[in-house]
DNA sequence: CTGAAAGCGCTTACAG
DNA sequence: CTGAAAGCGCTTACAG
């Protein structure tokens, strides 16, 4: 059934290495033979071995992605539904860790067991510095996808986008719309999203010459549904005159809008709120979510890209990437009018 | 940096398949050989090669699962999630085939090409016939999750759950709050599915004497978001006594209390709703869904189990399992007051 | 309990 | 434009 490349170099009375020529498309080959060993090839219904061919070649042709999150969130499994597009358009194949016990070890020794080739990095927070301190060590082709930190990002390859233009232009949304009193909740650690986005909103605050106040601003780990339930609740006992709120992302503003609703209150016609990531329950929400998009197939595509290059030539310079956001109005902001 | 096999038994002073007895915890090596052995697999990071172990065991040690859902819906990351799980347990890996162009013929050549051992179907509707008649023809062992039809099934090895009992459940729960008058959204497919989950709708409603009516039914596809929007609103305007709705899933449950929530009706106040699935963000709509959930856990386990039996032991009879639903009693279902 | 030999199905490097 | 040889790093089947 599963015939291999000497039965067919039989069959078409040609040498081994002439079927390989044909099935690679490799030059120097003449019409005729070709025509001859394609013949045969569909008539046998041969189909390379990809472990032989991976054994002698040295290729895994086979990346790897290790994700913080699980792959359940929407935005991970997006990710992961773009990447693998790619990836299949390279002639690449995909393997998922995720991460939880003995990750590095997994993913150290899939490199090491010839499993994968490069690794993209989508990870939360310091919980992968040992599997980055390896990584770097073994020398693996490697690129990070939203990095968490600055520090020491020199040395590696990355793909990110601009989130203090997302804060930024979020909250200068708001301000165009008539509102003075913004809330914002964000997650409270140190990674750089949270920072550049507050950044943002602090920006667009200040070129509208609206002072920054503390109390507009909640912060709290984790970033999720719960993050903007509870937070809302507290920016608006604290804040009476508050009429907007920018969220970290469309979770939490899923939260937010949750404890609007039960506290009586109307969206948008009490408050407006506006998300980050655009989801794809963004626009299934109640009313449609207002919020700031992620280019995640672009994402994909500069990772997975950058990958490649960097696994195909170890000269390979780091790669940035910072990629653009955009404002995809929907229903949950209206002009002041208190 | 990789090591091999050959140099592991050099340095150990032992023949190359000592080592590989080590290695895969075969029997008869003596303790003290073993000893040395593995000292010197973790002096020098051995790791086994896997391209080479696939190309002289000629097993793939990978299962494929073919989607016919976009891995960004929330019901199949999940499944894929736990199906992932299942295959590391047992030393699997797992490559996704996204329905698509010549999909039929890149499963078939991943067979094949050594690419994977067996499969997992999860499909719409009849897109899959090609190949799993293929696949059939092959002797591919593969296996289907929530088959769409019955037809021929006795054949083939499949998961499902008990599509008529979870329509009995949710409908009889919202009789027992009082409600005569229920809604039903579902998609008008020939999916198995729809028909027992309004199998499910009707018994119940029979088994309380409550006269089925054709008007209280919306059928369409496809079953998303805006069949719920849609369909709430049409039998809304046919029903005017209607206080409850079965939807086929939550996101049509979705759709349903959007369009709801703008008529300016309330959940559950005005109208009761049950969902189906219990999707990760079925507790975080506003208010927080009810709804019948899928063992998608279980699922994922069995289909994984079951597949491995067919693949390791090709004697094996059709495997075929029904497994049971659970209600999940949230805040969009009250007794009826009207 | 241990090992030598053959072979899995390709690609690489070289020769002509 | 074509091919013969060696080898990738394991496992399988067999011998002792």
């Amino acid at each position: 059934m599963a015939a291999t490349m000497e039965q067919v170099a039989k069959l078409a009375g040609v040498s081994l290495k002439t079927v390989s020529r044909v099935v690679n498309g490799e030059e120097n080959v003449s019409p005729e033979t070709k025509v001859k060993v394609l013949r045969v090839i569909s008539q046998v219904e041969f189909v390379p071995n990809v472990a032989a061919r991976r054994l002698s070649s040295g290729r895994a042709m086979t990346i790897g992605i290790v994700l913080g999150w699980a792959l359940s969130s929407t935005y991970s499994s997006s990710l992961v539904e773009f990447i693998l597009a790619e990836c299949k358009s390279h002639g690449y194949n995909l393997t998922i860790y995720s991460m939880g016990n003995d990750l590095t070890n997994n993913v150290v020794q899939a490199f090491l067991g010839k499993h994968v080739d490069g690794i993209i990095l989508d990870t939360i927070g310091g919980e992968d510095a040992d599997l980055r301190d390896q990584l770097d060590s073994m020398h693996v082709p490697y690129l990070i996808v939203n990095p968490n930190s600055m520090e020491g990002i020199d040395r590696i390859s990355y793909v990110t986008i601009d989130d203090f233009n997302g804060g930024k232009t979020a909250v200068n949304y708001l301000i165009n719309l008539g509102h003075r009193s913004i809330g914002c909740i964000l997650g409270v650690s140190e990674r750089i999203q949270n920072k550049d986005r507050l950044r943002g909103y602090r920006k667009a605050l200040a070129d509208a010459d609206i002072p920054f106040k503390k109390s507009l601003v909640y912060l709290d780990e984790p970033s999720d549904f719960s993050l903007g339930y509870s937070g809302v609740l507290r920016l608006i006992s604290n804040n009476n005159d508050m009429t907007a709120i920018f969220c970290y992302n469309d979770e939490v503003a899923m939260g937010v809008m949750s404890a609007i609703w039960q506290s009586g209150r109307k969206i948008p016609d009490d408050i407006s709120v506006i998300g980050f990531d655009d989801i794809r329950y963004a626009a299934m929400m109640i009313p449609p979510l207002t919020t700031i998009r992620q280019p995640i197939d672009q994402i994909a595509k500069y990772a997975v890209n950058n990958l490649m290059r960097l696994i195909e030539d170890p000269d390979t310079k780091r790669l940035h990437d910072v990629l653009p956001i955009d404002l995809i109005v929907r229903d949950t902001c209206r002009p002041r009018v208190k």
